[in-house]
DNA sequence: AAATTTCTGATTTACGTACATCAGAAATTT
DNA sequence: AAATTTCTGATGTACGTAAATCAGAAATTT
């Protein structure tokens, strides 16, 4: 059995009251007495039982999770994670709200923090746009005594407590690599399909694949980027318009959303060819996967980053380190073949295997 | 806040030990109170405070994980997720012991299985080998009432409650697929290294490889399996024999272990050009990916593994049901890009991002 | 209607920790 | 030595649930 409290008031021959004062800094304890019950707790091994513990606190973290409306299904997903989240927040004495607000909307953004602020929330999560007025509102909240993480989308590390999200660079970097050797010694240039330059992980793709691009056999052409502002019917009439005007056209790379669109031009144009690497497992990189349209997708797992945000809000609310290894958000590659069947809405599956 | 067990019996008009009666499934109630009190936790939305319950409880779980011993790098790994998990395991109410048996050794395994049934455990998780006597031997535990899943590699399905791994087909489909891709056009055969052809994932691995390796291009030729016991040493002999007979081969694919003796093979031969694909992300996996001799290193998270193991015992100990879907483990492809740095011991981090 | 069985309520203890109160001991100051 | 301050012990309550006991009510049988 674990040692206890009691167990550490009998070695040390001192009361659970003073055991007490130890384990949560209170005053109240002479020095030589706190040594004896800290070497007790050292030579016991004496761990904290934590859901003991905040049975007995019955302390709560409010935390908010402020995300993009819109159709984005990433964003979607996100959500949801996050809803997953706080019907098992209520365990983990935190609780756990969602909020909308506009995509790429800095000022629509700086309003929800600042409501939540005043609200008197323990953290906060956001898709962060990258701009100073936002930079700001971080600011302020973290002077308030609030904890903020940037969720999927980074802005200037000063401003946050810590980023839950994967590295841009080298996602674009994966890209480019799988797209070189795909192609292997095709010829032909590649189009990059992004939402908005505006959006500070689309931009940190792009550059992260120009740059294998440029490394690769001599250096591949990459046309001009086009924006689809993450909307499928846009990004539809921009790959068209691409596939028609570039016939020797050897790969896409689609670093944002509306993948529905980029999916239905390739269809449309009869170009299987292609060799089209996608973001983000969501219904239309699925399809597109698994009807060969599209070649790799690379996802980011947002159950895992709304996961690692909670564990980050609550560490930094109460003052705790945070495990910067143990956060990191891996870049998953997905192709066909290694590809799980979707979970159904109850949760019961498909068999994993025969 | 949260309902509790007094709010249903204030709603239901009952005594809490009526409430405590219904909840728990102990007898003594009447169909129409216990119908009452059934409304009353539907009508509140009343979920169980697992943290509180279980330390009123005060159950605990003894499990047992068998590992081969030996120096098989992702083994070590394993084990080192299983001593993790036991370090966890007491905030679980769970005690964790790992026991070691030699590697591909029925008669040691079915040794160990009946142990630990005598010791009176309550689930077991084993890398299993696939023969009768450790099917038999898995029959008894089951009948005495343990919990029995299989780790990493599995038999008849029949045997067990669960297996807690990879859909091994899949893995080699996918190794198949990437290994076509990066090939290309590019003539020459394909060398398999593996272990050993009496274990169930390695062959399951070959079967999926072979069956995408006939279907790509009208089929590539694959040369015999190179059996290397999973040993460097015979590994980087086989390997430098293959290469030496056959000068134009393109690419191998290593499904078990012993990959230090591949990279090491590789590189004295100096075929860089050779396409590689091997299974589990190790010391030698990684830095045959940096220096660029693998290609694309498939993985098992076998921290993933372990945890999946603890929840499903767990349920099945208790005789719950288990939701497959979450439980799946996902096939990580890894290429140079994408690698994470290893944790170092501390597990404070490197920076996960600039 | 009486006797029996089956259900239900009230109450208590326990799990391991947090936290508060109060009295008394020890150390320090006057 | 007396007065004060600082430390320590003893004790109790609380968190939400589990589990046991015992008394009394309701239903069933005789």
């Amino acid at each position: 059995m674990r040692p206890t409290v009691h167990d550490i008031a009998a070695k040390a021959g001192v009361s659970l009251a003073t055991v007490d004062r130890v384990l949560n800094g209170r005053p109240g304890v002479r020095a030589v007495t706190r040594a004896r019950v800290e070497d007790a707790i050292e030579k016991l091994g004496y761990v904290r039982d934590v859901a003991a513990a905040n049975l007995a606190k019955g302390r709560v973290y409010p935390l908010v999770f402020i995300i993009p409306e819109g159709e984005n299904p990433f964003m979607r997903g996100l959500e949801a994670e996050v809803k997953l989240a706080a019907t098992r927040s209520s365990f983990e004495r935190t609780r756990i709200a969602a909020v909308h607000v506009p995509p790429f909307d800095a000022p629509a953004l700086v309003q929800a923090i600042d409501a939540a602020v005043a609200e008197g929330v323990a953290g906060i999560a956001a898709v962060a746009v990258d701009a100073p007025e936002v930079a700001e509102a971080i600011g302020r909240a973290r002077a308030a005594g609030v904890a903020f993480v940037t969720l999927v989308s980074d802005l200037a590390a000063s401003a946050r407590d810590h980023f839950c999200g994967v590295d841009n660079v080298a996602a674009g970097r994966t890209a480019g690599s799988l797209m070189a050797r795909f192609l292997g010694a095709r010829p032909g240039a590649v189009a990059v399909l992004a939402g908005s330059m505006l959006v500070r992980d689309h931009r940190e793709r792009l550059e992260g694949f120009a740059a294998v691009m440029a490394e690769a056999f001599g250096g591949r052409r990459v046309l001009d980027v086009l924006e689809g502002q993450d909307e499928p019917e846009r990004a539809r009439a921009l790959v068209g318009a691409c596939l028609a005007a570039h016939p020797e056209l050897a790969g896409i790379y689609s670093l944002g959303a509306g993948n529905a669109g980029l999916v239905a031009a390739l269809e449309a144009a009869g170009r299987g060819d292609v060799c089209v690497i996608a973001h983000e497992i969501t219904e239309p990189t699925r399809r597109g996967l698994e009807h060969g349209i599209i070649d790799a997708v690379l996802n980011q797992d947002a159950g895992h980053e709304v996961r690692s945000a909670v564990r980050v809000l609550r560490a930094k609310a109460d003052g705790l380190p945070v495990i910067a290894a143990q956060e990191r958000i891996r870049i998953d590659i997905f192709i066909k073949e290694n590809l799980l069947q979707p979970l159904d809405e109850t949760g019961t599956a498909q068999a994993a295997e025969a």
